[in-house]
DNA sequence: ATAACCATACCAACTGGTCGGTATGTTACA
DNA sequence: TGTAACATACCGACCAGTTGGTATGGTTAT
C-alpha cells in the first residue's frame, strides 16, 4: 500500500521533469484532498508546469491517477524492500520487524504518512477501473512482500487457521484503517491512535505465532 | 462508524420530507462517488427536489456533509441498538455476537456495506473541520456503544496490556479497513475480502479472551 | 398574514480538455 | 560535416460545460 516513507519533499531530490514533479505534485495533493477535489490546474500550479504539460504526459486526469498509483507503489516498495528488518534471523521477527517499522513512521500530521492508494480507491473504486486496479495492485502488492516472511512464521509456529496471504492483507486492512480513524481524529492525537492500531496487529501476530510480545513503537 | 444497514432504500419507508431526501441521496451517491465528486445538483436530481429546496435546508454543501454524518450515525446506531446480539448471556457472546453481525452484513457491492463516514472523513479531514468532526463523531459513537461490553469480557478474562476504549476502536479500524481493501479488489470477490478481515478481527478478539471460536458468518 | 417550504432563473468561477505553436534535441543521409 | 527530417517536451490561450451559491418569487399550511 503505501504509507509515509516520502515525509516531504526536501528529503528527496527535487524531481526533474515535469513528469515527476506532476506526480509528486499529485502524492502530495492527493494525500491532503483527496483525488477528486485535485483538480489538474492546482496539479500543474503545484508542479510549476503548465497544462500543456499535462497532457502532454498524461493522456487524462485519469491517467495521471493510474501512474500515480503506480508510482507511489514503486516508491514505497523500494523503501521496504531495503529496510533492515528483512536481516532478522527468525521469520517472526521479521514479521513483527515490518510491523514496528510501520509504527514508527506514523508521526506527524496525518497526510505526511496516508496512503495514496488507499485514498484514490476509496473514491473512484466505482468510476475508475482503471484506478481502481492500479490501486489494488498498489496494495496487494505491498501485502504480497509480506507473505514469504509469514508464511515460514505460520510453519514455524504451527499456526492454523490462518494464510500467509490472508494476514499479508490483514496487515494492509489495519494499516488502512488506522489512517482512517487518524484522519476522523484528526490534529496532534492522529498518530497516536494510528499506532495504537498497528500494537493490535502486532499482538494479534505475536500471540498467534505464540511469540513473547517485545518492546515496539 | 458505518456500514450497511441501509442496503437499499426500499427497505425503508420512502422519505418524505425533501431534506430526508436530499440526506438519503447523499448515503448513495457518496457512497458511490465520494463526497467531492457528488455536486449539489446531482444531490437534488437524485432527490427529485430543485436547487432551492436544497439551499433552504443546507446552508451549504459543507452543511450538508455534516447533516448526512449526524443522519448516518444515528440511523446505525439506531440499528446496531436493536440488534439481538445484546441479549446474549455473556460479555464475550455478546462481543463476538456485534462481530458477527457485522459479518453477516457484509455482502454484496461493496456500495452496498461502506461507510459514508469513512468515506467523507478520507476526502475532507483536512479541508472541512466541520465535517471531520461529524465523522469522528459518528465513528467514535460507533465504537463508544461497544465499550461497556468489552470492559466486561476484559474483566471477565482477566485480559491485560488492552483496555476497552482501544478495543473498540481498533474494532472500527479493522471495519473500515476492511471497506478499503474490497474497494480495492472489486467486484463479487470484495465483500469475501471484508468478511475475511472481520473474521480476523473476531479471531484476535476470541483469543485476548480465552474463547473458543465458534462458528461465524 | 406570516412564516416555512420550495421552484425558476441566473451568476461568476472553475472544470477537464483541446489546440496551434515553439524550443530543443536526435537521427538520416549527402 | 552540414542539413533536412523528425521526435520530444513544453507553453498558454481558449472552449464548452459544470461548479457551488444567490436572488426572487410563488405555494401552502397555520
Amino acid at each position: 500500500m503505501v504509507m509515509a516513507m516520502i515525509p516531504n519533499q526536501a528529503f528527496r531530490p527535487a524531481p526533474l521533469t515535469a513528469r515527476d514533479r506532476l506526480l509528486e505534485a499529485g502524492v502530495k495533493l492527493v494525500r491532503e484532498q483527496g483525488f477528486s477535489a485535485t483538480s489538474v490546474d492546482q496539479l500543474c500550479q503545484h508542479a510549476g508546469v503548465t497544462k500543456g504539460a499535462f497532457f502532454h504526459h498524461f493522456a487524462s486526469k485519469e491517467a495521471l491517477g493510474v501512474a500515480l498509483a503506480k508510482y507511489w507503489s514503486d516508491s514505497t516498495g523500494a523503501f521496504f524492500a531495503g529496510a533492515p528488518f528483512h536481516h532478522a534471523e527468525y521469520p517472526v521477527q521479521r514479521v513483527l520487524g515490518y510491523i514496528d517499522l510501520r509504527i514508527a513512521l506514523l508521526a506527524g500530521p496525518v497526510e505526511s504518512f496516508s496512503c495514496v492508494a488507499g485514498t484514490m480507491v476509496q473514491e473512484v473504486f466505482l468510476t475508475s477501473e482503471a484506478i481502481r486496479a492500479a490501486c489494488e495492485a498498489s496494495i496487494m502488492g505491498n501485502a504480497h512482500a509480506l507473505e514469504a516472511d509469514l508464511a515460514a512464521a505460520i510453519a514455524q509456529s504451527g499456526a492454523r487457521e490462518v494464510t500467509a496471504a490472508g494476514l499479508a492483507r490483514h496487515a494492509q486492512a489495519v494499516i488502512q484503517g488506522a489512517i482512517v480513524l487518524a484522519k476522523a481524529k484528526g490534529g496532534a492525537a492522529a498518530a497516536g491512535v494510528a499506532r495504537e492500531e498497528l500494537q493490535h496487529l502486532r499482538r494479534y501476530f505475536a500471540m498467534l505465532f505464540q511469540q513473547e510480545m517485545t518492546d515496539a513503537g
